[in-house]
DNA sequence: TTGGAAAGTCAACAAGGCTGACATAAACTG
DNA sequence: CAGTTTATGTCAGCCTTGTTGACTTTCCAA
């Protein structure tokens, strides 16, 4: 069923990409969607934290990268410090977050999950690799590889370095 | 590199998916990163209107469904009426939105763009169907096969029923 | 004729963005 | 050393966009 769109984006010879406004449009829409199941089930757990979405991306963040400062944070989340802040804040209160003052610049926080923090950060993280593992297997390989294709080229390119700089995505 | 849990799927026969937490992880940071320079152009339009996302949410809809109930459109977005409805009074209070009292059922609202509606549209449109557009060019017809395969694996059924319905995705 | 669905409205609240102003400590620079 | 810059935190206030709850009006359909 999904083989008719390839028959119209492949047209004929190589790279000759027929894209009509609707071609595009659907899959503008297939982001929006997807985006949203795709977020579904970490709200959903959040929720019960009493927790939203810039906890999750900090958590998310700081767990990829352990010892992370504040400001390495701001830039890749794209907030205010303030924003950032207030999430931080209960973070840390909460005991799931770790806010080391730095040995070589006593100016910067170097934040840690606590074993708390890498509870829930494993509980959220589960939830939404089983949708993609779901979603991937469904697809299969090639799929899968297309979509990150596309998704790279998608990225401003600010955010594409923030995303090679997140550890080997080589394999 | 350093997870160990990996994930042995069988594709059909060819192909052997490898789904490593750290791969998996690596998509999920994809769809991040690449969802926000999916609205990065709207947002930046909207900004000059003085709109957020959920107009151009109402909009996008409004203008793939003239005519389109607000329940509708209630339940494509997904949020309460409450909320669809404060932006909703204002597109239609700035000259964007028409809202036709139903003739078969006057209860019914039935959403229409205006011209100046439609100009808006157009513009949000343009610049997201531009980014996609690029996307595909640079990322080739196969991977745009494959992440549409992806997205719509990713989405939830009521929302792939939403999308499906979305008009001809055959052309 | 009456129950209930569709739509709208008002009020209150929360999350999470934002700006601006200001504080503090540490590091850097001349 | 003095002055500036940097990193971070914090207060106050604003906006958008989501929520719930209560209530009204309209009007189709049984």
């Amino acid at each position: 069923m999904a083989d008719r769109k390839v028959a119209n984006l492949m047209g004929r010879g190589e790279s000759l990409l027929f894209l009509t406004d609707d071609q595009l449009r659907r899959g503008i829409e297939a982001m929006f969607f997807a985006y949203r199941g795709f977020t579904a089930d970490p709200d959903r757990i959040l929720q019960d934290y009493g927790y939203g979405r810039a906890h999750h991306r900090a958590i998310h963040f700081i767990n990829r990268s352990p010892g992370t400062t504040v400001n390495n944070l701001l830039s890749i989340l794209g907030v205010t410090k303030q924003s950032l802040n207030r999430v931080l804040r209960t973070l840390v209160e909460d005991g799931l977050v770790d806010s080391r003052v730095g040995t070589r610049d006593k100016r910067e926080r170097h934040l840690f999950l606590t074993p708390k923090g890498a509870g829930l950060e494993r509980e959220l993280s589960e939830a939404q690799r089983n949708r993609m593992r779901d979603a991937y297997r469904a697809a299969g390989p090639e799929a899968v590889a297309g979509f990150r294709t596309v998704l790279e080229q998608m990225m401003n390119l600010e955010m594409r370095r923030q995303y090679l700089d997140g550890g080997d995505g080589t394999t």
